[in-house]
DNA sequence: CCTGTCACATACGATATGTATGCCACTTGA
DNA sequence: TCAAGTGGCATACATATCGTATGTGACAGG
């Protein structure tokens, strides 16, 4: 086994899983690479030569959080035997693993601000682009009106998320899911042929 | 007059002005303050005395685009005559109005990053208070179904503002924006009570 | 006319990013 | 096995920015 390789690799998930520490309790603009290379065990020097800028080291973060929750989202919405009812299940689960506080700081208010529109980032693009195929096929099916399925997925993706960060930051958060999934499913259903 | 009052007033709609140049064309993060307040005629000084720091000069930047936003949207949903389609113009305003870069980079990526969720800011907070009454009375008019106000309001604004972003950023913004205003009006009308 | 206050300017210190350079371990080829 | 070279990472430096602490000049009030 080629040790050079494998050691480069270590560092690589080091440096990410200090930098997801960092960036998720002091955030982004406040995150000191010194500190985070420490942590690590290394220096600046490591973190310039895998990731190029500090940029770069965000945009590892996010995509490694957004890839766990497209996987979660997309077990969760297989898992349920209707297509429709798989679609809305992903958009409940896209809703609570925002809540966690991680995901909200790094991916939903620092990731935009960095890293420009999410649409565009690979990881989200590859969601939407699951979300939109669901769609297309609920169309063909008859149960969705002819909507276009890019926008039609990047709404209720968009929705979710900023959903998530209403809620976490709502004076009773437990309270405020239920009512907020059962708004969202709603919402949704607007697409739906027959109410 | 007191030319001392006004004097000060003036020199913070100058910072104000220079500061949403600068904060619309480098983004926040990457604009200086003495680059800033030098474009006014000013020195950082009189930025800290009047802002207190460089959030506090973006918090009042977001506040008066936010506020024109706002006030857009609520005279174009006023000019509908039913206030059903006025909610769905207040959204399509919102849409537009974003589709500005200024709106874009200072108040959906920036702001966010620096202040926090935006439903905490007051002027967010004005606006979907303004849109949940709208949501309120529609359902005391039996043309809505009994949703969460809040909840509802904060998923069409939050819509609203996603797809703004996403059209912007697609590669013919200018056929996006019906398709998507298309969608964003299906979407609302889940709320119904007859579709 | 004199004095005090206040809005703003100036000077300073701390800290963070990005780059350029150097070093040592590991790989590679004979 | 050995020697040369590559490259991953550490170190040192230059630059720039923020926030604070202090100074100053002009306006307001008596």
């Amino acid at each position: 086994m080629s040790t050079r390789l494998t050691k480069m690799a270590e560092n690589r998930e080091k440096l990410i899983a200090s930098a997801r520490r960092a960036f998720a309790q002091q955030g982004y603009a406040a995150a000191s690479m010194d500190s985070l290379t420490a942590e690590a065990g290394l220096t600046r020097g490591a973190l310039y030569h895998n990731f190029g800028d500090k940029r770069g080291l965000l945009a590892a973060v996010v995509d490694q959080i957004d890839s766990e929750m497209a996987a979660y989202a997309k077990s969760v919405g297989a898992r349920a035997g209707d297509t429709w009812l798989g679609l809305l299940a992903e958009g409940a689960a896209y809703i609570e693993k925002a809540l966690d506080p991680e995901v909200r700081r790094i991916v939903l208010l620092d990731g935009p601000s960095v890293l420009g529109d999410p649409s565009q980032w690979p990881s989200q693009n590859k969601c939407l682009q699951s979300t939109r195929n669901t769609i297309e096929q609920l169309i063909k099916d008859g149960t969705l009106k002819p909507v276009d399925p890019e926008a039609a997925a990047m709404l209720l993706n968009g929705a979710a998320l900023n959903a998530a960060l209403w809620i976490a930051s709502s004076a009773n958060p437990q309270a405020m899911l239920p009512k907020t999934l059962e708004a969202f499913n709603l919402l949704a259903s607007g697409f739906l042929v027959k109410g």
